[in-house]
RNA sequence: GGGUGAUUAGCUCAGUUGGCUAGAGCAUCUCGUUUACACCGAGAGGGUCGGGGGUUCGAGUCCCUCAUCACCCACCA
């Protein structure tokens, strides 16, 4: 024996991901002729450790990617690790933080060097989670967003738009961190509802006729109102259009305006407009032509205001203005109110809108494209509703905005001139800081790319785009499987520019998993400590066990909550397919057997069209992404087909050629979804020495003889009769007797086995209760006392038969349906009719025999 | 305010174009040391598919409506 008693990962797991390894198994050539099949992973953060999602994303494609390198493709996956600029910067600025340190004690070449080294350290570990997950990835292709080729793609993706003036430099009101010094996308802005204050304050008119009452959320804006607006059909308001009003707490005079974005209904009706930090007010400012007033500086204080309240916070200044005009008798009245307020995704600090020279790239003319892509359906979404989602949120982009004021990142290209600051100039030497063109000197700008910006080039960058074999092979991806919480930031603008700078969409489907949740459905975050690491429990369970227990009734689009049942259910079917080799391996050795089955009883050929359906059935299911059904049709045909039919029948007599075939075909199914085991086993009883499993073929369905099938199905009716029967008679002491059937005959032994009784035999009819599955007459030898404790069950089968006969009777009784209904079907209804019948005639003779 | 998803056995979830006498795993109950496996075997119980209406010969599946939960989007001053 050279399987041991009970399969442990732990001690298999490692030698075979080296072996697969030292075999460049995952290893596509290209040009081979083979059909492509491709998936690039979605880069995870290099900084840190893998969490559950990226144990789910790594099921779901390793998954498609072994299946797909045994149909016979040239398969391809794709690793990466992402520098993800701002989360890896957040992440480091903690971590100085411990040593009692900030960004503000390094420039941003300091930092960025520091950031480098920090991220290289977490690389190996990085790399090491993934061998442990399995991953048949090919590692010779790693890439790295910083590599240089992705900065190169980067830059030429910048020019490009730079020539087609799809880039733009403009001074904006963009979403400020003012925690962490840096603008964001309108993606990255996180909104929650808080609680806060409409205050509502007198703005008294200049010529002294009166005042308007103006409601705020932020009074502290109020230092930088450059008008006040209503709408221009309020009759409330309409004498005052045009009209002045003293700015409280300033010496400004500021228009009143009729807009019509001002909603009557909400407050007073009258809004203060402060153009440098609201961004409804900053459109009303553009349409008056007013001036702008920035009074909140990049990290949150109060600038060109009044004395009184300069270099304060906004919530003190908030403070100050709400008591001086409390003081000045000009706060009319204070609500409580809740409203929506956007913060730092990372550090929860309000974002405020700030007025700032940035690059926005203009989204229309790449918004267009991507839109009729989605509705031709040249992308195949998992769930299709993501895709009308993803159209509806492409209608309504604004701008992007892709600078970032950190240190972590790729360099923006730019050079402005020192001499004239509208003057900027594209430029890849980034590692200077001025340059001289045309005897002009110009300065780098500063900023780095929002890390999306570069990312979004990822499916043909990494391939090497444009001139590579690579993107030749394998471009368009076949898959891009990712967590449906980046469709919006990641797969949206993967298409875009796919379409923009390819030509072609990025990949022909997309697979959107939904969360792991923990165990109770919540969310998992680091602040709750609910986050399962995806590393123990492989080590827990073994990497098999996990994956396919994550992939266990996930379907896409939806969260599942992680259940450990499952892991533990998965890894129950690794030992069951261990076992079942050690029985196999018990009866036939390690003698190199054919792989050609010859069939003999009818439970060789049952067994071989077991094998043909599921070998269909699960191919189906993986090339329509259903993974948890496939999961399923490989358990069940392990477990209960094989394991319990066929092993259980094989005890009786055995037939070398079909066990070792079932096995072999077995193995092959289940090796993308349990890769580890299954590879193990293959390689210890090594009946094809110098073979590896995980770059065999898919099995070729055998055809079996289906008569033959069929009689093995009429064993099981009559086995499970008969141990139905034995439970109620509360005893196996039993002969299964009849009248000289030739099949009950033949298959006698076979079935005494299966059901665990005496014996079968032939005798004089008559006698003992009969069987009314079967339709092979037969009988089990009890006396009639003996008989009396299956009465009872008798009676309740009775009803229950009876009740079936009278809904099918019915259903064929109503005229329309007969007319109405596919033949097909009514068809099959007579069919059930006939057999549930029959059933209630046995069981109604059996009844009056004892009775 | 708009949108999406969910609601099926005690729990976690499947259920492709309507044909279901509604499935799986776990849990529960009964029995079992049978030549691989107790990470096992044999059997059993358990659901009017969130409520209400409609279309249809037929609805878990399609339509309308209500309820509850979750998530996303939006410029609620």
């Amino acid at each position: 024996m050279k399987l041991s008693k009970a399969y442990e990962p732990g001690q298999y797991e490692e030698t075979i991901y080296a072996l697969w390894e030292k075999s460049q198994a995952f290893t596509p050539q290209s040009g081979n002729g083979k059909p492509s099949f491709s998936i690039v992973v979605p880069p995870p953060n290099a900084n840190g450790n893998l969490h559950i999602g990226h144990g789910l994303t790594n099921a779901i494609e390793d998954i498609l990617v072994r299946y797909h390198r045994m149909k016979g493709y040239n398969a391809l996956l794709l690793p990466g690790a992402d520098h993800a600029g701002f989360e890896t910067q957040v992440v480091y600025e903690k971590h100085l933080a411990k040593e009692g340190k900030s960004r503000f004690d390094f420039t941003r070449e300091q930092l960025y060097d520091q950031i480098y080294e920090f991220v290289a350290q977490n690389r190996d570990n990085y790399e090491a989670q993934f061998r442990k997950l399995g991953a048949g990835i090919d590692w010779s292709r790693f890439t790295f967003t910083l590599d240089q080729k992705i900065v190169d793609r980067a830059y030429a993706t910048f020019k490009q738009m730079w020539d087609d003036k799809l880039i733009y430099r403009g001074k904006r009101l963009v979403n400020f961190c003012t925690f962490h010094g840096t603008a964001f996308a309108d993606i990255e802005v996180a909104y929650q509802e808080d609680a806060g204050h409409l205050w509502h304050i007198s703005y008294p008119l200049t010529d002294g006729s009166g005042e308007v009452v103006v409601a705020t959320t932020r009074p502290e804006t109020m230092l930088g109102d450059t008008a006040v607006a209503v709408h221009p059909d309020d009759k409330r308001y309409a004498k005052y259009i045009g009209k002045t009003i003293h700015l409280p707490l300033t010496k400004r005079e500021i228009p009143i305006v009729a807009d019509a974005m001002v909603e009557q209904t909400f407050g007073t009706g009258a809004v203060k407009i402060t153009p440098a930090h609201d961004p409804n007010d900053y459109e009303v400012a553009q349409r008056h032509d007013l001036p702008m007033i920035t009074v909140i500086d990049h990290e949150g204080k109060m600038t060109d205001v009044p004395e009184a309240y300069r270099g304060l916070s906004v919530t003190d200044a908030r403070k100050q203005v709400v008591a001086d005009l409390e003081a000045a008798s000009l706060l009319v009245k204070t609500e409580a109110v809740k409203h929506s307020v956007g913060h730092c995704y990372k550090c929860g600090t309000v974002i405020e809108p700030l007025l700032r020279e940035q690059w926005f790239v203009n989204m229309q003319p790449l918004v267009k494209p991507a839109i009729k892509a989605l509705e031709d359906k040249q992308i195949t979404f998992y769930p299709d509703n993501k895709r009308t989602q993803l159209i509806s949120y492409l209608q309504g982009l604004r701008d992007w905005n892709i600078s970032r004021q950190i240190a972590w990142g790729i360099p923006i290209p730019a050079f402005q001139n020192i001499d004239n600051e509208d003057d900027w100039i594209f430029d890849d030497r980034v590692k200077e800081e001025l340059i001289v063109v045309e005897g002009k000197t110009y300065r780098r700008d500063p900023d780095v790319f929002d890390t999306w910006f570069s990312s979004s080039s990822w499916p043909y960058a990494t391939l090497d785009f444009p001139e590579g074999a690579d993107f030749k092979e394998f471009y368009p991806l076949s898959v891009m499987d990712t967590g449906a919480d980046i469709l919006y930031p990641w797969v949206s603008r993967m298409i875009m520019f796919g379409l923009y700078i390819t030509g072609e969409v990025p990949f022909k489907n997309v697979y959107l998993h939904g969360l792991v949740l923990d165990q109770h459905g919540a969310k998992m975050s680091k602040s709750k400590g609910n986050v399962i690491d995806p590393i123990t429990k492989v080590e827990e369970f073994g990497s098999d066990a996990f994956r396919m227990g994550v992939i266990a009734g996930q379907t896409a689009g939806n969260n599942q909550p992680y259940d450990e049942t499952k892991v533990i259910g998965a890894r129950n079917f690794c030992n069951k397919l261990w076992n079942v080799a050690r029985f196999i391996e018990d009866k036939l050795g390690d003698k190199a057997v054919s792989t050609v089955p010859q069939p003999q009883t009818p439970a060789d050929h049952w067994m071989l069209s077991k094998l043909q359906q599921s070998t269909e059935v699960i191919g189906l299911y993986l090339e329509s992404f259903r993974l948890a059904e496939a999961y399923d049709t490989i358990y069940h045909l392990l477990w209960d087909d094989f394991a319990d039919w066929y092993i259980e029948a094989s005890k009786e007599a055995h037939n070398p050629s079909v066990l070792a075939y079932s096995l072999e075909t077995i193995l092959k199914l289940a090796h993308p979804f349990a890769p580890f085991v299954t590879e193990t086993i293959w390689q210890t009883l090594a009946w094809q020495p110098d073979s590896l499993l995980t770059t065999s073929d898919w099995p070729e369905p055998v055809t079996a003889n289906a008569k033959q099938a069929k009689d093995f199905e009429a064993i099981k009716t009559i086995v499970t009769e008969v141990r139905v029967m034995a439970r109620a008679l509360k005893t196996n002491d039993l002969e299964l007797q009849h009248s000289g059937e030739a099949f009950l005959n033949d298959h006698a032994a076979q079935i005494a086995k299966l059901a665990k009784i005496t014996a079968v035999s032939e005798a004089p009819g008559g006698q003992g209760v009969k069987l009314i599955q079967s339709t092979y007459p037969c009988w089990l030898n009890v006396s009639t006392e003996k008989a009396q404790a299956y009465l009872k069950e008798l009676d309740d089968q009775q009803t229950q038969q009876a009740s079936i006969v009278q809904q099918l009777k019915k259903r064929l009784g109503n005229k329309s349906y007969v007319d109405n209904a596919p033949e097909a079907i009514v068809k099959q209804t007579k069919e059930q009719l006939a057999e549930a019948e029959r059933l209630l005639q046995g069981i109604q003779e059996q009844k009056q025999r004892f009775s």
